[in-house]
RNA sequence: CGGGGUGUAGCGCAGUUGGUAGCGCACUUGGUUUGGGACCAAGGGGUCGUCAGUUCGAGCCUGGCCACCCCGACCA
């Protein structure tokens, strides 16, 4: 068997790269930190896109788009919120090109000088700015609240150090931001939104998370506290995968935005934002894919499954598509998505090979000896397992299956960060824990100056402060200060 | 942005002292094959990352630039 991959024991982060480029879903562009998305990388997001999508407009949202391009004066008008970005950002500067050079040879493209713009514009690295900017018009009264609006959108985040999906300097997102009338609903909102990152997360890409809130090193810039769901990789690196950020007024106050209530009395709205991106394709393959390429849960797969005939002469292979046939339109019929794999060039062996490297869930294996015994060679790529099965029935043990190894996967992640997750009660044991990897569970005295301490001696960040998190007397392992909660640690993404 | 490395066909690589580019896989055509990455035969594909310089002559030497990888700093 030809390996098409650097093993993950050999190289993490090369294996990774590998997997990204050899199963097509993502290559490295012509432009610095930018990517394309190839078809089955973007088959993969859309169906991650429609399944949010459905979660949030469940939840009340509705989608619309704002502007790619930000006045610069908006993003300097939330003090916090600029320094945050300023750093990264794309900035426009000229709206027209011009062509100097009279011959083919010396003929270039420069900017025209003359087509300076009298106010810069800026790349959105996030859309809170321009959005309230324009809710400032549609909010006057708390009858037009709660406002539960969703952009998905694309931004840019100069970065200096990039990685395909993990992060790139333009990626692709949604990004919710919504306003009401009491903080308490602001933030019942936010917790909301966290919920809905979990749960899908876990029903969809089978991947356990940990609810939490950032410390305020962690914060995002200009929130006043940010909601977090951190995942653990197969190689004990935590990855944020979603966001959610009680903005409290500053936004409102930075842009007027403000309502008149039932006492006609004007007051600040409250703000949320959240976002998931591009990134939890990153999250997806780092969770569940092995040596062989790619392993996705069935409710995110674009083919669930692949059926590979095995032939020897056309009369066999028109038997075979006969039952294939059958066996699709029972399958389309429960809404499982598949593919009858008949190209003539490539033998089974290497269709096997590669369904794997791209991750199908299922593949069936159809022959002369099946249709001899009316059964099927079923294979699942979760477990790289094979059995022959009656073709009897079928439909129904393919849609079991599918749900089987959805939620197999689930449960194989959760079992290995429960693996790696480490109790720590001392500077040596959590130094010790960290290098084995993982999330380290451990008490903190609750200052920023500790959590940089740490940060600068081992790497190690403070993921989150879990939700709901177990009271306990204990001392901070750094200063040994009192501390009454465990916080996550670990090395991230 | 700093330190290190890499860049030759779609992918992986070789290319000696500077003398005008090759191998494996992939691709095309034909045939034989087909239950775990088939085989035979004949073909096609390169401004050697890019721009300049040195030279009679540059894949090879020199410099600038670009991209990617690893390690830092920064960050989702």
């Amino acid at each position: 068997m030809a390996k098409v991959l650097t093993s993950r024991a050999d190289d993490y982060n090369q294996w990774y790269q590998d997997l990204v480029t050899k199963a097509d879903l993502a290559d490295h562009s012509a432009v610095r930190g930018c990517m394309v998305i190839k078809p089955h990388g973007y088959a993969i997001w859309e169906k991650m896109q429609q399944a949010l999508d459905k979660m949030f407009k469940d939840t009340g949202h509705v989608n619309a788009y704002f502007p790619l391009f930000i006045p610069k004066s908006f993003l300097s008008k939330e003090a916090k919120h600029v320094d945050g970005f300023a750093q990264e950002c794309a900035v426009v500067t000229h709206h027209r090109l011009k062509t100097i050079g009279d011959t083919p040879e010396t003929r270039q493209v420069v900017v025209d000088e003359k087509a300076k713009l009298d106010e810069e514009l800026i790349v959105r690295p996030t859309s809170e700015t321009i959005i309230w900017n324009t809710y400032r018009d549609w909010i006057k009264s708390h009858r037009d609240l709660p406002l539960l609006i969703n952009q998905w959108a694309n931004v840019v985040r100069w970065e200096m150090r990039t990685r395909l999906f993990l992060r790139t300097a333009e990626f692709l997102w949604q990004e919710g931001h919504t306003a009401h009338a009491t903080k308490q609903e602001a933030i019942e909102e936010t917790e909301r939104m966290l919920d809905v990152y979990a749960e899908f997360a876990e029903n969809f890409m089978a991947i356990p998370v940990i609810k939490g809130i950032k410390t305020p090193n962690e914060r995002f810039a200009g929130a006043e506290e940010t909601y977090c769901i951190e995942a653990m990789m197969q190689d004990g690196k935590a990855l944020q995968a979603g966001t959610s950020h009680f903005l409290g007024q500053n936004f409102a106050k930075a842009f007027e935005v403000k309502f008149a209530n039932s006492e006609n009395k004007l007051e600040y709205v409250w703000a949320t934002s959240w976002g998931v991106s591009t990134r939890l394709m990153g999250a997806l393959i780092m969770s569940h894919s092995d040596d062989a390429g790619l392993v996705i849960p069935p409710k995110l797969a674009p083919i669930q499954v692949v059926i590979v005939p095995i032939f020897r002469s056309e009369e066999e292979l028109k038997a075979i598509t006969d039952a294939a046939n059958k066996l699709m339109t029972d399958l389309r019929a429960k809404n499982i998505t598949v593919k009858f794999d008949n190209n003539d060039k490539d033998r089974p062996g290497f269709k096997f090979a590669q369904h794997e490297l791209k991750g199908v869930p299922v593949r069936l294996g159809i022959g002369p000896k099946d249709l001899a015994n009316g059964s099927v060679e079923m294979a699942r790529r979760d477990l790289m397992t094979k059995e022959v099965v009656p073709m009897e029935g079928l439909a129904q043990r393919i849609a079991d299956t599918l749900d089987d190894i959805q939620s197999n996967m689930y449960k194989k992640a959760l079992e290995r960060r429960e693996a790696m997750t480490h109790y720590v009660n001392t500077w040596a044991e959590f130094e010790a824990a960290l290098d084995k990897g993982g999330f380290v569970m451990a008490h903190w005295d609750g200052t920023a100056e500790t959590e940089a301490r740490i940060k600068e001696q081992t790497k190690a960040t403070i993921r989150c402060i879990p939700l709901n998190n177990k009271q306990e007397d204990g001392q901070c392992i750094l200063t040994g200060k009192p501390s009454k909660e465990r916080v996550v640690f670990a090395r991230a993404y």
